[in-house]
DNA sequence: TCAATTTTTGACGACTCGTCAATAATGCAG
DNA sequence: CTGCATTATTGACGAGTCGTCAAAAATTGA
């Protein structure tokens, strides 16, 4: 497909980017309250209408900051799967990607927790919808994958009654919860909870072990796995994190 | 304290419970933007002033609603850990409660995250936060005991790098990660999710597992534990839902 | 009974969002 | 280069929102 943008298009990409840049920085200073069509259009200098033009509602510009991170944690997904290793070891790669993640988007789980609460979801675009649902199937695939993988090879054993999306689910709610509490609560230390982002991955561990997941972390020392994760898959993520 | 009151203040507070009805009514229909003052003070027949007088503004009022529920689930988690049996099966009485508290309030978690996002929480009164806080660190409290617990009897062994509270926080990432998702997910059955709420137990059950907290699931009947916690503690609420 | 106090009211200002006729810019054919 | 057709941009507008506050009504108590 090699369509040649004529000089409006571009111009059309480039201030769509230009929007989003600014909402986001607005989303993030005053949460959904915050962000205005008016004050975007006065920041960026063109007119309420324009904007629209872009946009059907202010919903779908938000939707639109979450699927940009959305596919970006896929893409994220998709590559730890590569690694070369045990199903289990590919797993921990995703947890890794899964922090990385995070780290690289700390506001994500606060936009993500917008989006799906305060009846935000019914007014944005069904486009919209669409891509932030496949993100998610194809992030359940993966892990499913995964999990199914490690069946096959016999490192794992599922009771009869249990989906490897059920066990999916059981990852996805512990890291979700986990990341939209960090990102919501302002008083975790007072509570007691030092290090949330080790606890989580503590605690998923020990599901994984409740599994009776080989090689258990016992077994196995899964921190030089990470290192290699993070060289082999991440550098340059992971550089760009210590960096910043 | 022998308080009488005034018919003028019973009239007031019986007024109160009324708004925080009809708002809650509007919240489930419409979500955050469907809660509106004036819409309220219509419905009421009072005008919009004298609502003012009961509450700051629009977002102290969804924090009412959440504090009421999240008392409502203190006082579960409490009487849950009056259970009378090894610290594991206390533990499984809380996980009943929980359950429990999500089934008769269907909507709490919805509420919970429309506070937590878009920038309400900056909105409340400092008086409502604090209710909320409060009620949080209890909970914390009553299940990180219950952990203490089974260390000092011998049925569980935490690292040494790994607080009590740290494992509670990875409880409270999958059960409030689990729930939320399951309030704002229209379609987990696509992605293959059937049974949501069972697959949280069964996490939930490999999580101690992992952590080997005896006696392990495989090596005890906690179903017949939980009729027992029904019975015992929660016989009520149980029947309300059977019925309900 | 009547003045002091408390409660209630709803018009008001300041902001939203999203629309749409009118205006400006651009593309294109002769 | 000119003049028409198409496309893009504008901002005033309607409909709603929240929260305030002087004025009106109700209640209290002496």
């Amino acid at each position: 497909m090699m369509t040649v943008l004529t000089r409006k298009q571009r111009e059309i990409q480039e201030r769509q980017q230009r929007i989003l840049t600014v909402a986001r920085e607005m989303l993030m200073q005053g949460g959904y309250l915050g962000l205005s069509m008016d004050r975007i259009a006065t920041a960026l200098e063109y007119s309420k209408g324009t904007i629209y033009q872009h946009f059907a509602c202010k919903e779908d510009i938000i939707l639109a900051l979450v699927n940009d991170s959305q596919q970006q944690r896929c893409d994220f997904f998709e590559r730890a799967a590569t690694f070369r290793g045990r199903p289990r070891e590919r797993l921990a790669a995703i947890g890794y990607a899964s922090e990385l993640f995070v780290r690289l988007h700390p506001d994500y789980f606060n936009v993500e927790q917008i989006v799906r609460a305060s009846s935000i979801w019914e007014k944005t675009s069904l486009n919209g919808r669409t891509i932030m649902r496949s993100c998610e199937s194809r992030c359940i695939g993966i892990v499913s994958g995964i999990i199914r993988d490690g069946v096959a090879q016999g490192d794992l054993t599922l009771p009869e009654e249990l989906a490897p999306e059920d066990m999916v689910f059981g990852l996805w709610a512990m890291t979700f919860g986990g990341y939209s509490i960090i990102a919501t609560s302002s008083s975790l230390e007072e509570v007691g909870i030092r290090e949330p982002f080790e606890a989580i991955n503590q605690n998923i561990t020990r599901v994984l072990d409740g599994y009776g997941w080989r090689p258990l972390a016992s077994e196995h020392d899964y921190s030089a796995v990470l290192v290699r994760i993070a060289e082999e898959i991440f550098r340059d993520e992971t550089e760009r994190l210590q960096s910043g």
